[in-house]
RNA sequence: GGUGGGGUUCCCGAGUGGCUAAAGGGAGCAGACUGUAAAUCUGCCGGCGUAGCCUUCGGAGGUUCGAAUCCUCCCCCCACCA
């Protein structure tokens, strides 16, 4: 144990302690962690905290968002943020939580992501005060000699050991060589980096552990581990991702935000505040309470999750605004206050005549279904109104002779007008 | 390397020459009810201006009037053997 004698440096690292293990489910290992801290503080010497995202997809989602805060935490403590931008190992694949292999992305689409994912980093993260490192950097300056010494760190039996290859091997799922390469790379981004806390998900936490590994094995300092929970996706059942299409990505409009937000399982809003906001200790332990209140209606409290998540990623205010245009939307049924909106010669682009509009087209080429079929069957099956009036007549078509709402299914409105 | 068993639509899984765009379940979408929650019920659930066509049963060829189904080669998974 460090020495510490001086009271303030002791009531700094408490604080610090509170902050940074907030939320976190594992701190390893952590005792050693305890010293870092303290040593950290005492020499003046900030942590250099780091967590990398393989760009595979271009929106950061509120999944992400709790590794990501808890960054901010670090941040604002004083400590070095690094970034690592995982342009190399997207291209491997990282097979945590995978039931099969990804499947591999172009270069181009890495970078492309790569792009906006840094833009939406900083919705949260201070850019100044981070280093942002695209791990390509080493990784394509290495040999096969490089990577078969790289390979030598680690053993089969230890790779395989993990579950998300236990449970593939046994369903007959392929496992490709190169994916055992993953934790060995993320491990290595650690010691180019010379990380000297790594923060991940759960799900992560070998990964994170390989790292320790690694680095003593290059001689540099293990890191410490901090992992976090993952969060549940709005279905209420797998992790938020991408691929599930069960997110609430931080890019999106105000709307969307927080009608998501609303769609989520009652048992879960405790979950969203908790992880995905920054709601204070004191306001957490009222949600609870709230919410175990039989008299008290969840949704209520759902909104107030919406509302805070919107102004968490959008300009003050935008959550209350969000608030009352699901309420006059979707419980007063009311339209929204505003809408994609297409003009006759807008609709000529898409080969649509104003003045006799198929309703089946109109609304597969305006995107509010996905073919001509689906357009179809949501008619039949009673989504379509126009203006309020529902229409039933697959073939049925119309002109173009005032401003006309159309709307399909719950939430999709499109505004069509003669000029 | 050998022998045997497998690979079916988003997922699981039935289907072993035409009746098969392919049973059933799950997921998803829409409708009713609601709080864009849950539960329940109903409909849809490859594409095309709905008419027959086109695309789809690991991949590529072939047999046949006709193939997810038969043959050949290849790829992948599993079991046992080496």
């Amino acid at each position: 144990m460090e020495e510490f004698d001086s009271p303030d440096l002791l009531k700094e690292f408490k604080h610090q302690w509170d902050i940074i293990t907030r939320g976190a489910v594992d701190v390893l290992p952590e005792g050693e962690f305890e010293d870092k801290l303290k040593k950290s503080i005492k020499e003046n010497q900030p942590l250099r905290v780091k967590q990398g995202f393989d760009p595979t997809s271009p929106d950061i989602h509120l999944g992400h968002t709790v590794g990501i805060r808890k960054l901010k935490q670090f941040q604002d403590l004083g400590h070095k943020i690094v970034l690592i931008v995982g342009d190399y190992t997207a291209l491997v694949g990282d097979p945590s939580g995978q039931s099969a292999t990804r499947k591999p992305l172009t270069h181009d689409e890495v970078m492309y992501n790569a792009e906006t994912y840094q833009t939406q980093f900083f919705k949260v993260l201070d850019r100044s005060k981070t280093e942002v490192r695209f791990n390509g950097e080493w990784f394509k300056e290495m040999s096969f000699t490089d990577i078969m010494h790289l390979a030598t760190k680690f053993t089969v039996a230890r790779l395989l050991e993990r579950d998300d290859f236990t449970k593939r091997m046994r369903r007959g799922i392929p496992i490709s060589i190169h994916e055992l390469f993953y934790p060995l790379m993320q491990g290595y981004d650690s010691v180019a980096i010379k990380a000297s806390v790594e923060i991940g998900a759960t799900e992560q936490t070998f990964n994170l552990l390989a790292g320790r590994t690694i680095q003593e094995a290059y001689n540099v300092e293990p890191q410490l581990v901090l992992t976090m929970p993952i969060l549940i996706g709005l279905d209420g059942e797998m992790k938020m991702s991408k691929s599930l299409g069960n997110y609430i990505g931080i890019d999106e409009p105000a709307r969307e935000i927080f009608g998501k937000a609303m769609s989520i399982p009652d048992e879960l809003i405790y979950n969203y505040f908790e992880l995905a906001t920054d709601a204070t200790a004191e306001r957490l332990v009222k949600i609870k309470q709230a919410l175990s209140q039989p008299d008290v209606n969840p949704m209520t409290i759902k909104k107030q999750l919406g509302e805070k998540l919107v102004d968490m990623y959008h300009p003050n205010g935008a959550g209350k605004q969000a608030r009352e245009e699901f309420e006059r939307v979707f419980s007063k049924k009311q339209l929204p206050d505003d809408m994609p909106t297409k003009t006759a010669a807008q609709l000529a682009d898409l080969e649509i005549d104003p003045k006799k509009i198929y309703l089946v087209h109109l609304i597969a080429k305006s995107g509010l279904a996905k073919s001509n079929s689906e357009a179809r069957k949501l008619i039949s099956a009673g989504g379509v109104s126009l203006n309020g009036d529902k229409v039933t007549d697959v073939d049925y078509e119309f002109e173009l002779a005032e401003e006309t709402v159309l709307k399909v299914g719950k939430r999709r409105f499109l505004k069509i007008c003669p000029n």
